[in-house]
DNA sequence: TCTAGTGTATGATCAGGATCATAAGAGTGA
DNA sequence: TCACTCTTATGATCCTGATCATACACTAGA
């Protein structure tokens, strides 16, 4: 969580409800409200000219999203869609500087998520100039379960087009490239879902 | 200028002299410095284990770099180079953050730094995955035209070699794919400089 | 139980960028 | 001025992931 309910509320959020595949703003909008996760999921997605995504991330409950544009001052470079039916917090940009200024643990906390996400592209930046699908998919699962779960093996929560929507592979590929590590005892497949 | 010079040496920073292509900090290190340059220039860098570079970014005079680790408490995920003899402030974290806390606008700056790196990678991360390498290479020319010149027409400062290393593209496609660039008319190449 | 929709799977072919080789031009320092 | 290094340049070949096509598996809902 990172700003807590009663917060945000104290400082005049509301919440908004976004049915499967409705895009929360899109990409050049100005940006003018601070949002955050209730529940549900929302995926934060580029599309090429021949409609390939590709996903900067995924966020779920507790998570914030769509801050950069507010912090830098420039357009939104990407559009938020709720992945899954989603309720949204929203506190205008004006009432959220007011939150930080107060909450200086907060303000904080907000570096410490700038520069881990940083850390994630930056990540996925070397990975996939330097492309090997397997390492890719390797370096990907490997950031997800450091991130996600703490046991030695996890179920990865996302379906292979997610997978190859976030590293820039197709599917066919994914697919193709998850059953060789499978073969090779790197994860294994337990009925069609990755644990890793 | 990040942080003014005379800020920086009140709080207790010093300065340090790197020659070309030694590395300041290095993948993996604990990160227990604020880095600001004073003069030369610093590339980002990870290198595969086939030693192939994929730059992460270049700073130059008054940029500060290697602050998301401080932030968000994790070690270097790539190794600072001075890509030319650079002079380089130094100031220990708890110095750095004594800095922030005593003045707003510098901490809401950093804000608005990571931000715009969040930004331009982002951009990077859809743009190579939906690789076309004119594609790539356009959107890096235009990003690098905004954010350093406002003329109509700028030379960019980079070799063809480091706009590979920033694209994950080889050499030869970059060179190739400028020609081709230049013959359509995209942009110009006076004496082997790149004019966008 | 049937159906629709989504996700997983697999083979065949193709194309585009990597790789390798070679060379010429430009900049730097002794 | 010469030697050395870095950068730009160009051609030939190769390889791998994209693309296209097709089919099966699983789930939810009627």
């Amino acid at each position: 969580m990172i700003i807590p309910e009663d917060l945000l509320l104290a400082h005049g959020a509301t919440t908004m409800e976004y049915p499967k595949g409705v895009a929360i703003f899109d990409r050049g909008e100005e940006a003018i409200n601070y949002y955050q996760v209730k529940n549900g999921e929302v995926k934060m997605v580029n599309y090429s000219q021949e409609g390939q995504e590709f996903v900067q991330g995924f966020f779920k409950k507790g998570d914030s999203f769509g801050e950069p544009p507010i912090f830098g001052n420039f357009t939104y470079p990407a559009s938020a869609v709720a992945a899954q039916r989603s309720k949204i917090f929203k506190l205008r940009k004006r009432h959220f500087f007011e939150l930080l200024e107060a909450h200086f643990e907060i303000h904080k906390k907000f570096n410490r998520i700038l520069s881990n996400r940083l850390r994630y592209k930056g990540m996925m930046l070397s990975e996939i100039s330097s492309h090997s699908p397997e390492h890719r998919i390797r370096t990907l699962l490997s950031f997800l379960k450091d991130q996600i779960a703490l046991e030695s093996e996890f179920e990865i929560p996302y379906t292979r087009q997610q997978i190859a929507d976030m590293t820039g592979l197709r599917v066919e590929t994914v697919i193709r490239t998850i059953k060789k590590m499978e073969s090779d005892g790197n994860l294994k497949i337990l009925n069609h879902k990755i644990v890793f």
